[in-house]
DNA sequence: CGACTGGTATGAGGGAAGCTCAGAAATACT
DNA sequence: AGTATTTCTGAGCTTCCCTCATACCAGTCG
């Protein structure tokens, strides 16, 4: 037995599956909402008592996609390792996802740009967002970052430069994307990393063999 | 006199100025044809016999645009400082452009996404890029920078990060986008720098000690 | 079983915007 | 002055998002 509210909901989701299917296929501009109806199997204006806009069915599209991606990349961490570890996984999972996902990228893009007005479904994508921020912020916990660091500032570095490399490097084949993440990373070690007990470290043999032969001179002269 | 050339392209001048003018109160898409015409004092249709379709108007207003961003920066750089400072005056430079001109970026990414077909003048975009390019590889020739890193990579680190760092500053007025510039920055020298001779500079004083000992310590047991 | 009622679906049509094109106006040429 | 050519015009065509009067459907009651 089917119910009243299962034969809505089965609609529902049939609509929003046509229009990812065509929002994927032509963009948000040439996606056309005839289309969307046709692949759903409906009426265009059924379309419209589920989804007031066509924004709003965007909207839809974009909220269920980065719940998706928030999901997979907290798969694709590995568990226990080091910061800068995780920090690397997750940049590779993100410029790959970036790759794979263009189509929703531009289409959330497309999407903000078209309608000064439009909200991208904030919530879902600051869950993304805190997958950084969380790995940093524990990072600083650890003392393996400085925390004098502004995690707002390493954010936006992280995922301005894998944006932006994503574009690059699909654009241009002789790029290696991981030449882009490793070099991310490296920076971040090289900048981030709270360096005090490490360079201790590094000098500590050579204090040690100095202060040695100091005190082997002293025992000579002395006697 | 007034050669009929010299009347065409004041009139070509007037309809881009207009399309500016629009585009950048309204944004691409809310920007009208009608209203362009308008403003140029000439009929709709007369709009097409100097510019094909609406997109080549912007593409025409972008270029412009371009051409300008690049003759600021050039203007911006402090001749003969080093090259990561100078590398932070672009920084700079170039986000307080992004702050300036975010409708003019806007309109950039909205035909870009409207059509994916659309090409944003790469001519102009490349000039403006190269302004890094050159500043970035002058400081490997000087030995300022490691010659392994590619410059590819650099690039979209820089670009990607700024443009994200514009978006997230200009809506939350808590962040110092100067923050960001030094962090930038800061990053590049950590881990840019040709690091050799800072090392070496670093531990000489160490290794001076720790001769001078081993010599008095060879005096002694030779004599 | 038939009438009624509230919710659901439909698709022709409204409105807006980019673009076209037949004819008008301006300019150049003889 | 008359003709040819170039330039300009704006009503109207097309496309697309969205609306709304109408139709359909599934329960419910007499």
């Amino acid at each position: 037995m089917v119910t009243k509210r299962q034969k809505l909901e089965e609609k529902e989701t049939r609509i929003l599956a046509a229009a990812r299917d065509v929002f994927v296929e032509f963009g948000f501009e040439k996606g056309r909402m005839a289309e969307i109806a046709k692949r759903a199997g409906v009426a265009e204006g059924t379309v419209y008592l589920y989804y007031q806009t066509k924004k709003d069915l965007v909207r839809a599209v974009l909220e269920q996609y980065w719940a998706r991606l928030t999901r997979e990349a907290l798969e694709a961490l590995p568990e226990g390792s080091n910061t800068f570890d995780q920090l690397q996984a997750f940049a590779r999972f993100h410029l790959s996802a970036f790759h794979r996902d263009i189509d929703y990228i531009n289409m959330n893009v497309a999407a903000r740009t078209a309608h000064q007005d439009f909200e991208v479904p904030m919530e879902r994508v600051r869950d993304y967002v805190r997958v950084f921020d969380q790995l940093f912020e524990r990072g600083k916990d650890r003392g393996e970052i400085r925390t004098t660091v502004p995690t707002w500032v390493a954010r936006d570095m992280f995922f301005g430069t894998l944006e932006h490399t994503a574009r690059s490097t699909l654009s241009d084949d002789n790029k290696d994307p991981e030449a882009a993440t490793a070099n991310l990373i490296a920076l971040f070690q090289a900048g981030y990393t709270d360096e005090a007990p490490e360079k201790t470290a590094e000098l500590a043999p050579l204090v040690q063999r100095l202060e040695a032969a100091v005190a082997r001179l002293d025992d000579l002269t002395s006697s």
